[in-house]
DNA sequence: CGGAACTATACATACGTATGCAATCGCGCT
DNA sequence: AGCGCGATTGCATACGTATGTATAGTTCCG
């Protein structure tokens, strides 16, 4: 037999009708034990699964996700955040665990990617991912919500008030890494990161530095704050502008590793000894944090829970209607760029 | 109306027929312009979208490919290969680009992931993504064989010989690298990698490391070659193990960039100079080789067409049947640690 | 002016599953 | 013995689309 089977082949083989088949495969409990036996024995002999095609036809739903990473329109190239690749794995496995698969998509934050996947029932929920100007996604978010599609959305919860939400508290995470350094006995404790609001995380992290520096009695000195994108250059061109303005530190608070490890460069360069001279933590911790020299102190991002918390809750939404935002504590994780 | 539309809707508002409204909408040439354009636009007013899972039931396909990657058993909660995760994200857009949407698994290799996609109409074809012990694959393999489904298998083409293979070509790869060596006018040139037949990759590598050197008259001499999985640790226990053996080289070929990283941090550690006492080769072009200092030579596969030579592999598979195996070129990528 | 050759549309149906409802059977209770 | 009830199973049907076939309308040519 070259056609693949159906349930009405094992039913047959079985010697029961399809619908029987369909109860014994799905669990019912109207099947007698002896029955689903026989009927399980036939799927087996037939190789026979499940038509999830005809399936989700009747039932009205796909039993599957979908992930929408938002790239930004100019990266077409360079890699996905790494953060996100990382919860990737954690939310495969989850969805497998739920009986869920995955489906991958990239979308262009300009593109109607709003109406594409719960509506044609590829999908029964979205997964948002991506960084960026959330104000964008407002009417987009507004148009899911009318329609009733279930959705959540990676991201700080307090920016938008749409849907629900599961993000790292990235201002704990600036406050630990400042009271960290501070707990070292440094005073002189620079700031290096973007903190625009169309990026709300990256200013959550200042924004914690600065409640740090602030419980010391410390007042954030404007001069020791450079904005810098997260890239190499961007980290050494920051230490070069500390330089410019005779900036005098003893420590540096990077909101993200690349940079962090560009300033680290620099400041070897300069000659200045980590953590001696210069005490420094980024945020991130990328694998090459641990690959650095010296090892790189970070602020990690739970990728584990992250992507488990986001699963749950949208599976959650979809069954039981509703789910609860969540804000999870980020790690500060002590290497030796900032020992002792 | 709560409801989500079907065909059927739109036929009404249209003022035809059902069948008219799917002809309308896939395009067939025996529509008349003016109907199609009062069918589009009932369509886009309702929002409808066709239902996947009606249309994948009727026309027997899904329209979904399938991605399985495997994972040695051990690693759960390591990342995934950096290389695999560059690969997905022009997987998706190739994807998307064909119409088809992508589908994320991971596997265990011991499990029964042959019996579950195309199967069960979950996906048309599928991707296998996975370094290991190729030969566990076979049986699994031929099985996919024998039931017609379609996959394609990142990996060595001439290791195993079922079905369609695209891969890089590591040995050129190890040779261009060695020859960069050479050409450097280093000949004490050591080889710091896994090269056990279970893993091909590494053993191509090192093949093409010997044939460089051969071609140069250069004998590779056995107490330049240590074992040494990826790992930072790794490598830099292979430096020990070389000094500890007294062997005198003045370059490394290391056939993963961590292990390449660790090197380096154990070689500065000893005070020898890069690139200019030992000049220094990895392999993959992870992120963090760019961010090593110096930055980090490596030999770098090409993400991009591997990703969609996959893709364009399956899917003519699903179309026209054949399509054949190919091997993509590495590309060394000189930077500091072996400059001049 | 009749019919052939098209064109554009409608009709009927099948894809494979899941589920409401009816039917059957066995068994205990009065 | 009669009746009812629970436990199983079968029957009928609907999910929404795509496509083979038939039909109505149009044009064109002899």
């Amino acid at each position: 037999m070259q056609r693949r089977p159906t349930s009405f082949d094992i039913a047959a083989l079985a010697g029961v009708s399809q619908p029987t088949v369909s109860r014994a495969l799905t669990g019912s409990r109207s099947v007698s034990a002896e029955t689903r036996a026989r009927v399980l024995a036939a799927a087996e002999q037939l190789h026979y699964t499940v038509d999830k095609n005809a399936s989700g036809l009747r039932k009205q739903r796909s039993g599957t996700l979908a992930l929408l990473f938002f790239e930004e329109n100019s990266t077409e190239d360079a890699g996905i955040n790494p953060f996100y690749l990382s919860m990737l794995g954690h939310m495969v496995r989850k969805c497998a665990g739920h009986g869920y698969d995955l489906l991958i998509s990239f979308q262009q934050l300009s593109a109607d990617w709003h109406v594409d996947f719960e509506d044609s029932r590829k999908a029964d929920g979205i997964v948002l991912l991506g960084y960026g100007d959330y104000l964008e996604y407002t009417p987009k978010l507004e148009q899911l919500v009318d329609r009733g599609t279930h959705f959540v959305r990676w991201g700080s919860a307090s920016e938008l008030n749409i849907g629900v939400t599961v993000g790292s508290d990235n201002e704990q995470g600036g406050y630990d890494a400042a009271e960290h350094l501070l707990d070292l006995g440094r005073s002189r404790i620079g700031f290096i990161g973007t903190a625009t609001p169309a990026y709300p995380e990256f200013m959550e992290r200042w924004s914690g530095y600065c409640r740090a520096l602030r419980s010391h009695g410390i007042e954030p000195d404007p001069r020791l704050r450079v904005d810098a994108e997260p890239s190499e250059e961007a980290g050494r061109a920051a230490v070069a502008t500390l330089s410019r303005r005779s900036a005098d530190y003893d420590a540096l608070f990077v909101s993200s590793d690349v940079a962090a490890i560009g300033a680290m460069h620099a400041l070897q360069g300069l000659g200045r000894a980590i953590p001696e001279d210069v005490a420094l933590v980024g945020f991130d911790d990328l694998p090459a944090a641990t690959l650095a020299s010296p090892p790189l102190s970070t602020v990690k991002q739970d990728s584990r829970r992250a992507g488990e918390a986001l699963i749950d809750a949208l599976i959650g939404a979809i069954n039981d209607g509703r789910s609860v935002s969540q804000s999870l504590p980020c790690k500060l994780v002590v290497r030796e760029s900032s020992a002792g």
